[in-house]
RNA sequence: GGCCUGGUGGCAGAGUGGUCAUGCAGCGGCCUGCAAAGCCGCGUACGCCGGUUCGAUUCCGACCCAGGCCUCCA
């Protein structure tokens, strides 16, 4: 089973074939750490998140970094509104993007690099730059020289008079061409700066995702993922640079591009201020509905961010732990939970995530068919196995159904102590006063389900299972 | 204006040159004291117009519409 993954170089799916099977190399843009990130920047950790699971599965020794810049002007912003320095912020927002991406589901990375720690080689990769005859200095800058690099535009599929034709910034004045862009720029006094041959400065954000990858992963990376919004002009930019500091060598050879998380209709992003922050979405929604809700989708779709999808992904993670719920009794050990092999096909297809979830309803509604022993212990094994690769089905089945939104909270022995008197209210065919107590229960949106074994309850979200 | 995606049934969302995606919701039935859960069954979906083809939702062209990028952005 091959690992397809579509190549933004290409335009096309293509068999994913590393450089180094015994070394595999993959780095993905990471935040700016300077407020909690929004779901839409969740997404690309876990997408990315998931191929670096199948990577592990196929390649013993996978490479995975994903950045964080802690050297921005947004960071330098928030830090002098709230007069603090900026490692205040960037160590707070790190920290909360790391809880909350980990309550996502989503792995750590190998490495972690932090833009701060890599000024050495990002001072280092400008002077390459210059002596190459790829950037020059000016004014306390440094810039990159677009008309050097005659592959500029490549990857996102521009050429420079395009880009020059649309220009909508200012051209500085000590720019040789329009297109040239920042590498280093100066930092006045109050400005947080490094010492470098240009004098005290900071770098352009391009650059750093350029030194970083390069210190850890080496020249040429197996597969370089991020958010379609990046590849024009931080990516495109990346491999100017990187590309032209090592003497021509293909920097990236797989570009992965995930699609933008929408609100009604219009990209989720701090400017237009349409963002779900994801910190607080974690206290509201179970996570892995979150989760879900994101997988949903083709990675490389726009996903519009809805109450409705929302309570459709709640319903149908509801059907396949019922399903989980039901074989309680039937025992399956970590150790022998096995992955479908059409559940991973579908995910090697270029992480169709929707196909894969269509292997998993058949496998769910099989389970519940499932009429022997064996055939329910292989179900469960399958769908537990399938549920920890795509980071789901992991939580107690029971508890699951007893979990209330922010600020409910329901008190389970007051819960039993009703379902007791029901059950006494049914035998006795008092059958008024049991439909008195399933309808107090229902207003703490409670429902109590009756079989043959006995009764049980679970909370329903309020609004869920609307269409 | 330039470059790039995409338009699939009530909603969400895969995919394919010629019987099935799948999920949610809905409807009918079974089950149930009634429900809930579950089971069985049900819906002439592929933006518009041409072209290629024995046959197109799928390939080609035009058009309309939406979104993204061109400025920080996952």
């Amino acid at each position: 089973m091959n690992l397809r993954l579509h190549n933004t170089l290409t335009r096309r799916v293509e068999d994913f074939v590393p450089l180094d099977p015994s070394r595999v190399t993959m780095y993905v843009c990471g935040p700016t750490v300077y407020d909690y990130i929004h779901i839409g920047n969740a997404r690309p950790a876990v997408v990315f998140g998931l191929l670096a699971r199948l990577l592990r599965r196929r390649y013993e020794n996978l490479v995975y970094a994903r950045n964080i810049t802690d050297v921005d002007d947004k960071i330098n912003a928030a830090a002098s509104a709230a007069g603090v320095p900026i490692s205040d912020i960037t160590v707070r927002f790190a920290g909360a993007y790391h809880e909350d991406i980990a309550r996502l589901g989503v792995d750590p990375p190998d490495l972690i690099p932090h833009a701060t720690e890599h000024m050495a080689e990002i001072i280092a990769m400008c002077e390459r730059l210059i002596a190459s005859g790829n950037a020059y200095a000016a004014e306390g800058h440094v810039l990159f020289d677009v008309s050097s690099y005659p592959d500029y535009g490549k990857l996102s599929g521009r050429s420079t008079e395009d880009m020059i034709a649309g220009a909508r910034v200012e051209v500085a004045p000590y720019k040789k061409n329009p297109a040239d862009f920042v590498l280093w720029k100066p930092s006045s006094g109050d400005l947080p700066g490094w010492p470098s041959p240009w004098g005290r400065g900071r770098p352009g954000w391009h650059i750093e995702c350029s030194a970083m990858a390069a210190t850890h992963l080496g020249e040429t990376i197996d597969i370089h993922a991020g958010g379609n919004d990046l590849m024009f002009p931080h990516h495109e930019n990346e491999v100017a640079q990187s590309t032209c500091a090592h003497g021509g060598k293909l920097f990236a050879r797989y570009w992965l591009h995930n699609g933008m998380l929408t609100f009604a209709g219009k990209k989720m992003s701090k400017s237009l201020g349409n963002v779900m922050v994801l910190h607080e979405l974690l206290g509201m929604y179970p996570a892995e509905v979150l989760r879900f809700l994101l997988l949903r989708a083709h990675y490389r779709q726009p996903l519009d961010w809805s109450d409705s999808t929302l309570a459709q992904a709640r319903a149908t993670l509801d059907g396949w732990y019922g399903v989980l719920r039901d074989l309680a009794e039937c025992s399956v050990d970590p150790t022998e939970e096995v992955v479908p092999q059409e559940f991973e096909e579908a995910l090697c297809d270029d992480i169709n995530t929707p196909a894969a979830f269509a292997v998993l309803a058949d496998l769910a509604s099989r389970a519940r068919k499932a009429s022997t022993e064996s055939e329910r212990h292989e179900t469960k094994a399958a769908l537990l196995g399938a549920g920890r690769l795509i980071g789901l089905l992991q939580q107690d089945p029971e508890s699951w159904f007893k979990q209330t939104g922010s600020g409910d909270s329901i008190d389970p022995a007051w819960v039993s102590a009703l379902l007791e008197e029901r059950i006494a209210a049914r035998s006795s065919r008092n059958f008024a006063r049991a439909d008195e107590i399933r309808d107090e229960l229902a207003k703490k949106h409670i429902v109590i389900e009756d079989s043959a074994q006995g009764s049980r309850w679970k909370v329903v979200q309020p609004g869920e299972a609307t269409g």
